[in-house]
DNA sequence: AATGAATGAGTTTTCATTCAT
DNA sequence: AATGAATGAAAACTCATTCAT
């Protein structure tokens, strides 16, 4: 076994293990599951991750050590807001078309209450806002004022998760397997959305 | 006891179900648990229910239920579309403050496979769906473009629950406790992003 | 199944567990070991105790509730120390043969690193040694000169016990199965061990 | 890595056994625990004592190749008994103040049935006694007198372990670092409380 | 001699459900 | 309707051991 295949058996666990949370939820999969698909002995999930929750944890780590890169530097004050935004969300786009599951799996395990990981998500969930301040203000919007930072902000997120995310349930109402052109259209039309709405609440919340 | 009281268990598990499936998810939660919580006796839950399942298939018919009928009739052919739009969110957003922790629950049980379930969820979905087909035709949205169809709707249901949804995580990043002030200041803005940008995009779209 | 056989399950548990802690240690001995020895289903042993350690606690606090007691008024001041003594001896003694099994198991427990059950001992033993404090003072024993306080009891204990403790070893070189006037003589061969020492045993014995 | 490291490691495993077993009990500690307190590798283990059953019984052997020569030629015919035994004593509270965690280790092993060391327990347990004869004889207890003879022999043993097997437990209540001079006084005691009992402790010790 | 990974049987615990009353 | 006990399956986890290197 060579040095390639042989820690694979803990990335095939994580792999394995987004895939199932994220059509299950944490509590849904068992770690039998999961060392079936990762094709892995059971015990060697308490020989990596010290039990279930260490995977959790693993990947909601992992995932914002992944996420949190693409805020830096969004508010670039030498372009327009408009712009900056447009960035944002091709970007992030971008990051759910290659981390579709993990994303997903992520999303939805943030409300609930999993104790062993809610520091990990209010600590990095505080980032997050953080970074977006710069850019929400150019928008006109004041970070204090809740109504609108944590509207716009979880919003979009939303509109760019929700259709993979309810895929299960329309599969089939709707024919759907993207393709590269489907998620460049899909970025413009989010971008629109939010843009002509953003102005439209900053114009109108101003008078 | 009497029928009021009789009654009660029935409907405390049903409500005790609510609040924990919101909070970590529907196998997250036992039915000891919930029997706990509702003050019951364990049997109970089959006894009513025929199992936990039958407790998750009845709170999702019951929600399905009540949130449909807000999308009757949402198209008055003599109003305008934006009107009726705004009247729609309104609704929504009164909703989500009545029932909140069930909106919540079926919100994130959505997108999980949990077979006994599924079907009642595509069923109601598609109801959904047709229900707005014709307020999207007036918005100029072609129900057959998937892209437009399936990102304005959801993410809208989005934006009014997203800080719902993150409360457990951002509750020591923002003091947050809504009263009705706060309703009719959230409603209107989802209004005005949503109005604004959905016009831009129809505008945009068109060219 | 009337009253009587309702609760047996949870003291057949019990029962069980005591005998076989005391042949193979806490650690020693697995649930599922213990629920088929007792009859019962595995699952009963969480329901009624929580976990194997709430046996032990149990255990631990009924051999202490049965046991401290004897230590009551040993010290009546209207009658000689040494009758105190012999008194008290006689009702060890009696003890142990009323529980061979409960005390050598709580006996090998005691020194083991169990964090669970830690104070429960403590507290306890530190009772125990109260309630021996006022005959020590009166054999001219300082309870401040740790050396002889704790020479004693602990000792008195053991040449009780030990026999009965090593009866798995020595099965093979003595015949061992104590009858009531064994358990006579027993004690009175303790009683006269440490009331006068070795020369003591040879002179009273032969008579 | 010498000869004089090579061997190490396995001294190493046997000296953590000792602590650990003599904490937590032969079964209560795990090959991983042992592993990490020794600084050797998991698979050490195997490789020197054939699984950890091979420590124990290690561990009991060179015990008793320690302890019995203790009780070579301690019944000199041209001494008196009393000194015999006085010697036997010191002797014995030097062995404990050397092999603390060795002795209480075996002590407490030694009523368990672990199948694999009970050979080894009996056939020792024969020896020491055997050795013990000729000097129980000299004070005028009959060998086949179960009684007699099974309860000095161990009750000595149990007076000079006992507070080092409840230290864990007693440590809040007395304060105690045995010393030099403590472990003198503490052989003398003993030798008193066996020869004359508690009242020649008491005028004795007075004195 | 030494290592880290892997194994499979075993452990305790928890689960939803059912039963007799 | 309601209860407490009981059940068997499955859950997560731990164990001592072994293997390839």
């Amino acid at each position: 076994m060579n040095d390639v295949e042989k820690s694979n058996a803990r990335q095939r666990i994580l792999d394995a293990s987004i895939v199932l949370f994220s059509k299950k939820g944490y509590t849904g999969v068992g770690v039998r599951e999961i060392a079936n698909e990762a094709s892995v002995n059971l015990a060697m999930i308490s020989y990596y991750f010290n039990g279930k929750i260490g995977i959790l944890k693993e990947i909601i780590e992992n995932f914002f050590d992944l996420y949190l890169p693409i805020f830096d530097n969004i508010d670039d004050a030498s372009i327009p807001p408009e712009a900056c935004f447009r960035n944002l969300v091709y970007k992030l786009v971008e990051f759910v078309r290659d981390n579709t599951e993990l994303f997903l799996m992520v999303y939805n395990e943030l409300p609930l209450d999993v104790p062993e990981v809610s520091e990990i998500k209010t600590k990095r969930i505080g980032e997050l806002i953080t970074k977006m301040r710069g850019l929400m203000i150019r928008f006109g919007i004041d970070p204090q004022d809740r109504r609108l930072f944590s509207i716009v902000g979880p919003s979009l997120i939303s509109a760019i998760l929700t259709q993979f995310r309810l895929r299960p349930v329309i599969r089939h109402l709707f024919q759907f397997e993207p393709d590269e052109s489907y998620y460049q259209h899909y970025a413009e039309t989010i971008c629109i959305l939010f843009l002509k709405g953003i102005s439209g609440i900053n114009s109108n919340v101003k008078e």
